[in-house]
DNA sequence: GCCATATGGATTGCATACAATATCCAGATT
DNA sequence: AATCTGGATATTGTATGCAATCCATATGGC
């Protein structure tokens, strides 16, 4: 992989940020020229990093209409997150077996980075990598490389979600403490145990989104 | 949707068709300058084809080296076919308690037609489409828009391969019996048993594929 | 003889320019 | 007043042309 960048990855790259930040709410349009001086490139790369944006889910192009960025309705997130349930329990089934002592510390030394974050105060689009890479390194032993990239699609497509909740919550500090628990058990390799653990993990997180979701549509 | 379709989007169109049929082998190289020339098109239109096609796995891009076909492993195949196990059940248990009469009557004319297309000696790629929307209409009443499409993506990656079995097996009598079943086990209501049979029709398939391509593994 | 390097040609990536479609707004009609 | 119609404007989709990168072949050094 490694390649050079291509202008189109690297709008892509940095727009796909903008979109998980928060910066365009609802479903708002993306205007090619606007983007093309944003970046100081001509509309073709635009073109194409919205290509890619959308089949990640993140945006959505309406035939000489233009590109949006994509609004989840709770339904469509409960969905999301059933599904994060089904896979990930299922790729850590087969994770939990095939952990080296060196996954695990990779693993612990990925929670210790966190706290590091945590401390000074460091902001949410750094916890949310932190998140997929913890979660991602417990995973990565199970060797389905297919069936991975399936839970980074899940998980980009509801990162925007995941990270306004952080903004309403405190719900980090909970999340950590589980994410300690899912270390230890699966180090213990008590597969029952660790995947029961994660599938709590991951429908609390839901729910607490689906209330945020909820609590802003009232209001809206 | 039925938006008129965008140069770009015919081109993807066919060109998936194309791809599935078989007509590219291997990991062969897609040049832009040749399917502008097939299309009568530019090449802006046939890259962003390329792209979506990426996306849905049936094609590569290297950085300033072009778009490939994607080759896929049978460690690969077998992957994304337990993962159609794992979706596919998982969505049936929701759709089966939802099915209605009309549900029902509708897969049932997709079988006939079936028949109707078998006797006549047709083509393949009827079958595959066929096979899909039996499966899709099964799955339908289960409400779960984000998991069909998953489904839906798991099937067209994999959909080169799934015709390639085709044409070297006589295993479409087979599969039609089983959705034979399939359908009265659905229609009783018979959750268990029917995501049982799914699970050993699908794994079937994916045996049978795995064996001829590394037949042909073994020839080349 | 083999490996490294350079040079020409081919191919991709991108900018510019134009065509096709959609959107907006004034004026007409009921 | 509300709705409809038509044309101006804005925005998208595509063609063309140029720049950047890669690949193949040839040339030189060891």
């Amino acid at each position: 992989m490694a390649t050079f960048k291509t202008r189109a990855q690297y709008v892509a790259d940095d727009l796909r940020e903008r979109i998980l930040g928060g910066e365009f709410k609802g479903g708002s349009q993306l205007r090619q020229d606007a983007l093309a001086k944003d970046y100081d490139v001509s509309r073709i790369p635009v073109r194409e990093a919205l290509l890619t944006l959308e089949s990640e889910g993140l945006v959505e192009f309406h035939a000489h209409r233009g590109a949006f960025t994509t609004e989840l309705s709770v339904a469509a997130i409960r969905e999301l997150f059933d599904l994060r349930v089904l896979l990930e329990t299922y790729v850590l089934r087969y994770a939990i077996p095939n952990l080296t002592t060196a996954d695990l510390d990779h693993a612990a030394s990925i929670l210790r980075q966190y706290d590091a974050a945590l401390d000074s105060g460091s902001q949410i689009d750094n916890w949310s990598d932190y998140n997929f890479a913890f979660h991602h390194a417990l995973y990565a032993p199970s060797k389905l490389p297919e069936t991975l990239a399936m839970i980074g699609q899940l998980n980009t497509k509801s990162g925007r979600y995941i990270r306004m909740q952080l903004v309403y919550t405190r719900e980090i500090e909970k999340a950590e403490a589980e994410h300690r628990q899912l270390l230890e058990l699966a180090r213990q390799g008590d597969v029952d145990r660790t995947c029961q653990l994660l599938e709590t993990h991951i429908k609390d997180a839901a729910e607490g989104i689906a209330a945020v979701l909820e609590k802003s549509l009232r209001n809206a």
